[in-house]
DNA sequence: TTTTGGTTTAACCATATGGTTAAACCAAAA
DNA sequence: TTTTGGTTTAACCATATGGTTAAACCAAAA
């Protein structure tokens, strides 16, 4: 049987909530049924709603932040590179598909709250520095059609994550159900990174 | 001097507060205020909040669900079709940037909800047909690279959507203010399309 | 067996919030 | 000048909601 503990099943059940419903739409007392524990313990763990939300919220926020530096920081060449982003980046979403709507829902309600600290959890953001240097030589070499890097970058984690937020927009208008909406997700994978990179070439 | 009605002012007031806060979020008295006029006079012209949030919930709706019908079923060649779309759709979204985020946020927590009346409203929602069929016909005459239709669409609708509900995220990575960031918005409504065609080219 | 300190609970509390109502208002019609 | 019917307001109301508190519990240490 599962020996989690009081705070753990409250961090469980906040985040779910959380996710769910958002920090407006989230009651304590809905947090507190789904842990299976007293109202009150809430509060004798995690002080008051605010300060729990903060906790899911960072937690929730490293994971669309992701592990941009490891890849974009390495020496690979630039198709291999975002074969390899791509690839890892919608894995990761996809573990936890609710997220990205969640943090991008509260971060544009607070911005002021999280950007700072979200910048000194991730050490003054991620550098992405060196892949930008990449795409502008390759561009200069004649080896990639010239493109802004931000322009690149913001389209290849479009392409990653927005069919995450807009399933039931996409479900409407090409009528189709979880099922086949799953299949095409599941193709996006390699389907994207192919995308991108044909987009790149001359 | 304007002359707005009553009726008017709450509705203009209650846009800006659902889409700033979400259902959830949002406050009556918040909307009277921004309305300059009595609490009372919310129920009196929509009854509840509801009532007042499906209203402003669906003219929302219908702004990110866009003639999308128009494009597809004309009979112009598709990479027209598909510099028309795009050029349109950021326009429209870009008139209402925070549009999409309220709208996904308030139909991925109330799915069944809205699915069915916003069907109804699009009478059986958009009709892709023609552009499905035509984007498998260019792959099999091997104008185009092969793509699954749906995936090309949901490319497409996430380059244009999604750096406006990543904004905060957007302008974390990649350290920009508000103006660079405009800037590199405004550049897209030719940017996108250039993308996908060059995406779709062998 | 008793003490101790962390944990859990039921009962409360203050305030926020959506909504209602009776009375006051007010411009146009009679 | 009076009547009428829609509009506006202040005062209320019931309930939801985040949070607090004193007492009960309980396992481990003494």
């Amino acid at each position: 049987m599962e020996v989690t503990t009081t705070e753990a099943k409250i961090k469980a059940a906040a985040q779910k909530v959380f996710l769910e419903k958002g920090f407006s739409g989230a009651r304590m007392q809905d947090i507190a049924d789904k842990a299976g524990i007293n109202k009150a313990l809430l509060h004798y763990y995690y002080r008051s709603k605010d300060k729990l939300f903060d906790i899911i919220f960072m937690e929730s926020f490293q994971k669309i932040i992701p592990k941009i530096n490891l890849i974009a920081q390495s020496d690979a060449p630039l198709f291999e590179k975002i074969e390899k982003f791509v690839g890892e980046y919608i894995v990761a979403i996809n573990a936890d598909p609710m997220v990205p709507l969640f943090v991008l829902h509260e971060l544009t309600r607070h911005p002021e709250k999280f950007i700072q600290k979200v910048f000194s959890a991730t050490d003054g953001g991620p550098k992405v520095g060196k892949l930008v240097a990449q795409i502008q030589e390759e561009a200069e070499k004649g080896n990639i059609r010239p493109i802004h890097p931000a322009t690149l970058l913001m389209n290849i984690m479009s392409l990653c994550i927005f069919p995450y937020i807009g399933k039931p927009m996409f479900q409407m208008v090409l009528s189709i159900d979880d099922k086949q909406f799953s299949t095409l997700l599941a193709q996006r994978k390699t389907e994207v990174s192919a995308f991108v990179i044909n987009a790149l070439r001359l």
